[in-house]
DNA sequence: AGGCTGGCTATCAACTAGGAAAGTCAGGTG
DNA sequence: CACCTGACTTTCCTAGTTGATAGCCAGCCT
């Protein structure tokens, strides 16, 4: 599989990628503690001791991602407060942050199949009610899959559907 | 957005994740630099100078890390020969490499959409032929697409099916 | 008031990622 | 044969990630 380019890219020698979004979102989320916490918090944990516990990170990271990742817009901090305590804050992720979901089960999918024995992993991804597995992968604005050998890269503005040949 | 646990994982105090996938993902493929190199192998290229250029990553890393995504068995290192020169390699990605896809564009997508400027970013995926929006989200294996808080977690041989409620 | 607890903060050391630049080496060219 | 080129390799250096350990501080408890 190789993806086709199409339009103005068509021709691989005569443009390079500048502004390439994987290296920027690699700089933002790209390290193994960002990604536990937010697997983290798609578990549904929220607490600073639950991160730290659950993750087994030491605070120290798990407070200073938290904090970098509060500022870039992944969560939302907000304070709460149990009785006979003070306050204190719950992390809980933005909309930013929700829509790493593909990118972290994505990695989880591809860590059960090649880098775990023949059990493929301790977790799986299913459908609440009717049980039926889950995966992550390529389908069209209105539903259809893709196949990998069907997809096509295009220039932001450079497409106006398909093209007579 | 959270999940829901089902079985023996719904009660989050008693059990703590040791084996995760996500975690293990990261060590193998969890910087910049392997990200770019594996986007460009889905772009196409083959040969170490097309990686250096097109990523503009240094000649010494692109080395190491072909290197090392090839020992690992995410590319396959076959000789080639062009008229005049001498035998040189070519990287291309095997099946383990392949499944890292959903992985790529997950992190392109989320970018595009979210640190880019309003014009989101450089490149786009699309269906060939048809030029419809590609997105890389969650879907049955039945082919349904799954609302992201219609998912749960599962704990492996810990499902067989809906249970009676 | 004084001690304790929990959520951070600060410091230090080990390790890894990455750029730059020079070195190596097979093999083709003059 | 000497030279050159392209594909790496090696070395050096800087910056960032991580773990471990210790410190800080608000506020509850006695």
């Amino acid at each position: 599989m190789s993806l086709t380019f199409e339009g103005v890219l068509a021709d691989r020698s005569t443009w390079r990628l500048d502004d390439c979004s994987i290296a920027k979102s690699m700089e933002v989320v790209g390290t193994r503690s960002s990604m536990l916490i937010l697997r983290e918090a798609f578990y549904g944990t929220t607490r600073f001791d639950d991160f730290t516990r659950r993750t087994r990170i030491g605070d120290a990271i798990v407070a200073a991602r938290l904090k970098e990742l509060t500022v870039i817009g992944l969560f939302d901090r907000r304070p709460y407060r149990e009785p006979g305590k003070r306050t204190r804050y719950e992390y809980h992720l933005t909309d930013k942050g929700r829509d790493l979901f593909p990118v972290v089960f994505a990695l989880m999918q591809w860590g059960n199949k090649h880098l775990q024995g023949d059990d493929g992993g301790p977790l799986r991804l299913v459908e609440q009610g009717t049980g039926e597995a889950v995966v992550i992968g390529a389908r069209t604005v209105s539903g259809r899959d893709v196949d990998p050998e069907d997809l096509a890269i295009v220039a932001h503005g450079d497409w106006a559907g398909p093209q007579p040949s």
